[in-house]
RNA sequence: GUGGGCGUAGCUCAGUUGGUAGAGCUCCGGAUUGUGAUUCCGGCGGUCGUGGGUUCAAGCCCCAUCGUCCACCCCA
């Protein structure tokens, strides 16, 4: 220690991750602490997560879009070239480093771009129709908060070599049965603009940013810097003074070129026609550099200031910027940490958290070996059974705590007297039911029909 | 990167004008040598985030620092 700090290195700097060091006391330890934004997800909470993965994988293959699987690092040029240099993304929140070779690596911010590199790569897109869907966890560099972490997951969808409008339609409407699905219809609302070809964002860009320039000393400071890096950015800044400006600012939707126009109109038609609502947002623009003619974006009041649940748009020109043949794309990502905010407000379905249906508790080192014996039959006959064997020991009394503990239906019992009789004691944890006496033989039998609720798969 | 709130037992939190640290829950044991979830008794458990300063005396006041939460920003 002494020399550590003799030979410079501040105290606090080494301790900032190991936590107490006693130099008097026993132990030299150290409680090493989870990266800032990076959390762990704890038995708790596993649930929830498992619950929604499932629902969410159901969902996108009852569509027909199958799973891909990218690397979490990918050469730090690829998202310079899709996402763009002058987005607050790749320019102050990507983890990127070296590697031992030199190379510049990026920890993924976003699915897009490394999903457009595998399938391209493979040569999944020429000339062909893909629907494709990943999750994983992301990496920003950001100030955490709610709803927002520096590892996070996303679950992406894309769909390339489409251009219509039908199948920006067929993404949201496959939302919205997530919704559904999931519980949540109630709590996310539609938002959707489009914002037309590069052309016409470069001329639009222009003819804003020249009149903002006659308005500069009333825009917010970070919206002055964005008028040179970024003026689209501007449209969706919740300064009011700057939201005051901008209603006398060029409207986007002016611009648009006749085939955006179309494109548009005819998604909106379609939505008006399987009855999914709402609402244009002429302001609505996104922070990726890719996006083209449609975008979207489902926000939800109930998560405070990160709001939006699922977002994305067409990037028709990014494969071929990223190399590949002109190939038209639209896809959307969400954000699992958000959703599982929501779903836990709302509660689960059912009772997904305790770990056991039934907690087998044994007495005596003897009817130990047994209780294993018999808990493997069991398992092997009910296949779907959640049994927990005691271990570890302890008097009958603090066996049957942790049975009661572990949110099991019933305990099955075995001691000395069972095990001389081939017998059982099952006793009912929940409710006034009897405990009773079966043969060893028929507890399979038994449990099948007292539990049977649990296995039916319509009973939820 | 900016602002504000909060850091006291494993968890949730009290702690008075500064006087040397408490409760509930959890866990373990007992009342009950084979009956949990209710009740009663007992026990384990703290460098008060960290470092410095003021003071006879700091959980409390001052400075710094780290962590965390929320918001800005950004975005899913």
């Amino acid at each position: 220690m002494f020399a550590v700090a003799a030979a410079g290195i501040h105290l606090q700097s080494l301790t900032k991750h190991l936590g107490h060091i006693h130099i008097l006391g026993k132990s030299l330890s150290k409680r090493i602490q989870a990266i800032r934004g990076m959390n762990d997800i704890l038995p708790e909470q596993t649930p929830v997560w498992q619950y929604l993965e499932a629902s969410i994988a159901r969902t996108l293959q009852s569509y027909g879009y199958r799973e891909v699987r990218m690397p979490v690092l990918e050469v730090t040029e690829l998202f310079k070239r899709s996402v763009g240099e002058a987005t607050d993304i790749v320019a102050k929140e990507m983890y990127s480093f070296d590697d031992r070779n030199g190379d510049s690596l990026t920890l993924r911010p976003e699915g897009t771009a490394s999903c457009v590199r595998a399938a391209e790569q493979a040569g999944l897109l020429y000339n062909q129709v893909q629907r494709l869907w990943y999750t994983g966890p992301m990496f920003r560099y950001e100030r955490p908060q709610k709803g927002r972490y520096r590892q996070f997951y996303q679950v992406g969808v894309e769909a390339f070599g489409m251009s219509g409008p039908d199948i920006d339609a067929e993404l949201i409407i496959m939302t919205a049965r997530l919704w559904q699905v999931l519980g949540l219809e109630d709590a996310a609302s539609l938002q959707l603009n489009s914002i037309g070809s590069s052309a016409v964002r470069a001329s639009y860009g222009a003819d804003l940013v020249t009149y903002l320039k006659d308005h500069f000393d009333q825009l917010d400071s970070d919206s002055q810097q964005r008028l040179s890096a970024n003026p689209l950015r501007i449209l969706d800044s919740k300064s009011e003074s700057t939201q005051k400006v901008l209603e006398n600012a060029p409207v986007l939707a002016n611009y648009l070129d006749d085939e955006s126009r179309q494109h548009f109109e005819s998604l909106c038609a379609t939505l008006d026609h399987v009855g999914i609502k709402y609402d244009i947002n002429p302001r609505l623009v996104r922070g990726l550099d890719y996006y083209s003619k449609t975008v979207f974006e489902w926000v939800t009041d109930q998560l405070g200031a990160q709001g939006t649940i699922c977002a994305g748009g067409r990037y028709d020109g990014l494969v071929a910027q990223l190399g590949g043949k002109a190939t038209p794309a639209v896809g959307f990502a969400m954000g699992l940490e958000r959703l599982v905010l929501l779903l836990a407000a709302k509660g689960l379905p059912g009772d997904l958290n305790k770990p056991a249906d039934v907690y087998f508790i044994a007495l005596g080192e003897a009817a130990q070996l047994q209780a294993l014996v018999l808990a493997e039959q069991i398992r092997t006959q009910i296949p779907n059974l959640r049994l927990i064997t005691h271990c570890g020991g302890g008097n009958f009394k603090a066996q049957l705590k942790k049975a009661d503990f572990s949110g099991a239906e019933y305990a099955l019992i075995i001691g000395d007297k069972e095990l001389a009789s081939d017998t059982l004691l099952v006793k009912p944890l929940r409710g006034q039911a009897d405990q009773v006496t079966i043969a060893a033989d028929d507890s399979v039998t038994f449990l099948k029909e007292k539990l049977q609720n649990l296995f039916d798969p319509s009973s939820g």
